[in-house]
RNA sequence: GGGAGCAUAGCUCAGUUGGUUUAGAGCAUCUGCCUUACAAGCAGAGGGUCAUAGGUUCGACUCCUAUUGCUCCCACCA
């Protein structure tokens, strides 16, 4: 044999991907099957492969493939999204390293710099994944920003915004001052943060002149102080009363401003003096709006002072507040500094800190949208998996706001709106068709007077039509798709796989746009993943470091045990805790479906040999344990229990194939397996090999190659996968009673210290009517089954029951531990007697419970009973 | 502050309308085995008052209430 004896996986994944690429396996067109269409959830372009990403993609690979092998017409999307703020933020660093600063380039140049970095670094991610075996139809590989796709976002945006749904506004927004732009509110993660709360003094103006009262408010942000347009007040806190029509003085700039009142301040908070401050605080802002204040904004989009703070000018926001809590001690304006936690908000890609900034942005209304994409998943048409999530997507769509979608970048689709001189602007998908619109309100512009907004979309804004855009890059139209086919053929898409935090960015708006476009759900089943943490139970991160580098691990463990390691251990919408064991667990896996392999693969074949008894039997069983497993295994899919499917198929493997059946038909040393019972166990292994194959798609393929001459081209892929038969579930139980049986051998040889070697006589008490004796004779090594109307008592031995039925063993004894074990068993069996004669005696258990449950009980009661009372005869035959 | 979820063996989790469960699995642990497919293996064993306290019920890991601990989401008290 020339088989190694453990299975090595770099010998055949790439050898196997590379065979499936060139037979262009992954490949689907519409056809007259029933198609399976998934979209992968685009990674970023320019990232790398996480555990995260390791996780979801091998669910969807195991859906994938177990769909084409359904009989399906599989078909997996993969693609990359351009992450507009990342992504530039890592053009803009690699720029600056070269000491280059994005401000010196224009527009032009930057984007040149930016695809320049795409193309280098975006493929990454991609192949990385094809290490580990996606099987994604990598001809129709789709990029956020691909021509095709950047023109269905124009004309989406053009699109709503001919519909109102589109507007523009000052508002007040979340701005990065690192990313250099605004986010939407979801894209702002609210983080507890140690801060501080300062008490300042401010005097109340006598006159015109800074007055001795003073009053004290309580901020965290001090250097915003300059901003403060007011004072103000509850109008029923009578402590200020006072203060009503007065006025009062900012520090160190002495500015004069008014005191006003407003329920919004809360009497009981700091000291219930609130400085308002517009320009930076969105509360302020609203209390602004109500008191005609005026707005100074003092930050700059850097998140630096600007000159209107007329002191501090140019510090950082952050070194600001140092600084001027310093001078507002010296001016004798500080009454005290309290440690204070409070949520502050960062953005979700740069982690600045978000500075609330006024700002002139574009905006999509939500209500009606969102409203929609609630009922998609209320009327059942979306499944969330687990459904648990419906209760936190309901809030959210019940309470979302309008989405901001102008991003101050430049890599991503620049919004089309073009400015007239004059200060109007149309929305139009080109500069030809915007000419027109802008003929229209002034006849004499010219082409060159049009300016595009320079901004760009909210990457969000071209992934929520990826289900429907990535099949329609062919077509210049949007959303004229009709015609389009594959749209036609692979839309809807039946399952989507991903995480649950991006649920609101992405899920909900994909059905929104959905719904918009193409009258209905994009996806049927959103299977939501947990989240990968280690075994501290912190989130794989890269600033942790505590994130295993995932090519590493397969490098070192092969794709299919990896794959294996991170399906045994996820269940939908649990956090996943990943541990380097169950990745050591798949490769002993794949190491001993190897081995099984090898086993039969030395055999040699007797044509004209019977089948012993014992294999006649395993075949037997094992073919309706298969047809058992094949069915539990579709029940788990059918619900995505997806790691129950996994130990399924892993159990059937290991413990009844490997343990128990290729042990029943095995020849013995130097003999040759008859034809029939070779047969059935490569048709066994087969079809092992065929529902193993969706979750070990590398082991499966080499295996299934090397069983027999294949064609050329020839995959399991494509293979129909196994379906259960009708099978009896008595093979099955008479199966166990005798593996039972086995066992309790197994374990007095073991106590005993008699060798598995030597033979032993088997007495049982009539009547055994069972099928598998032979399985018996054969695993126990037992020489005989001899069935006796009782045991002679002359003889010492064993004695141990399966279910109801006894078996002896003649062999020398302990007697004195033999009798300490049969006593603590009678002592067992009594006290469980007594519970269940208790519930038996209580009327109310027979009156109330169902039949069957008390037949159950009453069947207790018997065979517990034959159990004490064959014990104690055994008891006094041992004395 | 509001909402959701979780708590079962050392670890990770099943337990699917309350009764075939005297609470299961995998890993880990311990014991014995280099048995001619596999020591990345084989054969066995031990290990849980199902977070706590009540309640409903003939019967509760399962349903209800409260408490404790953890996690996540949402939220403009300076």
């Amino acid at each position: 044999m020339d088989i190694p004896a453990k299975y090595n996986p770099s010998l055949c994944e790439d050898k196997w991907y590379s065979y499936w690429l060139e037979n262009k396996i992954f490949h689907s067109e519409p056809d007259e099957r029933e198609p399976y269409s998934i979209v992968i959830p685009p990674p970023n372009v320019t990232g790398v492969l996480h555990m995260g990403h390791m996780m979801n993609n091998t669910i969807q690979d195991v859906l994938v493939r177990r769909a084409r092998m359904l009989g399906k017409n599989a078909c997996w999307v993969p693609g990359t999204d351009h992450a507009s703020i990342a992504t530039e933020a890592k053009v803009v660093a690699r720029l600056k390293e070269k000491g280059i600063e994005k401000t010196s380039l224009t527009r032009e140049q930057f984007l040149e710099e930016a695809w320049k970095w795409k193309e280098e670094h975006g493929g990454i991610i991609l192949e990385q994944l094809k290490k580990l075996g996606a099987s994604c139809d990598w001809d129709r590989t789709k990029f956020t920003m691909d021509p095709a796709l950047s023109r269905a976002v124009i004309n989406t945006f053009v699109y709503f915004y001919k519909k109102g749904l589109i507007y523009r506004g000052i508002r007040m927004v979340n701005w990065d001052p690192v990313g250099m732009t605004a986010v939407s509110d979801e894209e702002v993660i609210h983080k507890e943060t140690k801060s501080k709360l300062y008490y300042l003094r401010y005097f109340i103006s006598d006159g015109g002149k800074v007055g001795k009262d003073y009053i004290i408010i309580a901020t965290t942000r001090p250097e915003t102080i300059m901003a403060d347009a007011a004072v103000c007040i509850n109008p029923n806190d009578e402590r200020y009363h006072y203060l009503r029509g007065k006025k009062i003085f900012i520090p160190l700039i002495n500015k004069e401003i008014p005191i006003i009142e407003d329920d919004y301040v809360t009497m009981d908070f700091g000291t219930g003096c609130l400085k308002v401050t517009p320009a930076h605080d969105i509360n302020d802002y609203e209390i602004g709006l109500r008191h005609h204040l005026p707005v100074l904004d003092i930050i700059d989009e850097h998140g630096r002072l600007n000159e209107k703070a007329q002191i501090l000018v140019g510090e950082d926001r952050f070194v600001a507040r140092e600084k001027i809590v310093k001078m507002l001690e010296e001016a004798g304006n500080l009454e005290k500094i309290e440690d204070y936690l409070s949520p502050v908000g960062h953005s979700e890609r740069t982690d600045a800190v978000i500075e609330p900034r006024l700002s002139l942005q574009w905006f999509l209304k939500m209500e009606v949208l969102a409203q929609k994409a609630l009922k998609s998943v209320e009327d059942g048409k979306v499944n969330l998996i687990p459904d648990r999530f419906t209760n936190t997507y309901r809030h959210w769509m019940e309470t979302v706001r309008d989405w901001c979608i102008s991003r101050q970048l430049w890599w991503g689709q620049q919004i089309p709106a073009y400015y007239l001189p004059n200060g109007e602007f149309v929305v139009e998908a080109t500069l030809d068709e915007a000419f027109e619109a802008a003929k229209k309100i002034d006849p004499n512009v010219k082409k060159e007077d049009l300016k595009q907004d320079e901004d760009v979309l909210d990457t969000w804004f071209s992934s929520w039509l990826w289900p429907i855009s990535v099949f329609d890059a062919d077509k210049p139209g949007f959303p004229e798709r009709k015609a389009n086919r594959d749209l036609a053929y692979y839309f809807p898409t039946k399952d989507l796989i991903t995480a649950p935090d991006i649920l609101f960015f992405w899920v909900a708006r994909m059905i929104m746009a959905a719904d918009e476009f193409m009258g209905q759900e994009p996806f049927t089943n959103v299977y939501l993943t947990g989240i990968v943490r280690d075994k501290l139970g912190r989130k794989m991160s890269k600033t942790l470091g505590n994130s295993p580098d995932p090519l590493v691990l397969i490098a070192k463990y092969g794709a299919d045990a990896v794959r294996i390691g991170m399906l045994l251990c996820s269940s939908a919408g649990n956090d996943v805790f990943y541990d380097e064991s169950q990745v050591e667990q798949g490769r002993n896996f794949c190491n001993k479906i190897w081995n099984a392999f090898r086993l039969t693969r030395g055999w040699e074949v007797d044509e004209n040999a019977k089948p012993s008894e014992s294999a006649a039997c395993a075949v037997k069983w094992f073919s309706a344990k298969l047809s058992k497993a094949i069915n539990q295994m579709e029940d788990h899919f059918s619900k995505f229990r997806i790691s129950d499917a996994t130990m399924t198929i892993y159990k059937l493997f290991w413990d009844e194939f490997c343990a128990w059946y290729l042990e029943a038909v095995k020849p013995a040393f130097g003999e040759k397996i008859d034809k029939v019972t070779y047969t059935k166990t490569i048709e066994f292994f087969d079809s092992l090999l065929k529902l193993l194959h969706p979750f070990m798609p590398f082991i499966t393929e080499e295996l299934w190659q090397n069983m027999e001459e294949r064609e050329k081209g020839a995959t399991i892929m494509l293979q129909k996968l196994p379906k259960a038969t009708e099978y009896s579930e008595e093979d099955i139980t008479m199966f166990e009673e005798a593996a039972g049986c086995v066992a309790n051998i197994r374990n007095m040889r073991q106590s005993k210290g008699i060798s598995p070697k030597e033979k032993l006589d088997l007495f049982v008490k009539k009547p055994f009517v069972n099928s598998m004796k032979p399985i018996i004779e054969k695993l126990a090594n037992v020489s005989k089954i001899e069935e006796v109307d009782a045991f002679d008592t002359s003889l010492q031995g064993v004695n141990f029951m399966v279910s109801t039925t006894e078996f002896f063993i003649p062999v020398k004894v302990d007697t004195a531990a033999e009798i300490a074990k049969v006593t603590a068993e009678i002592e067992r069996y009594t006290k469980f007697l007594a519970s269940v004669k208790a519930k038996l005696s209580n009327e109310k258990f027979v009156s109330h419970a169902p039949a069957q449950v008390v037949e159950l009980e009453k069947k207790k009661e018997s065979d517990a009973t034959e159990k004490i009372k064959s014990l104690n005869e055994l008891l006094q035959r041992l004395k």
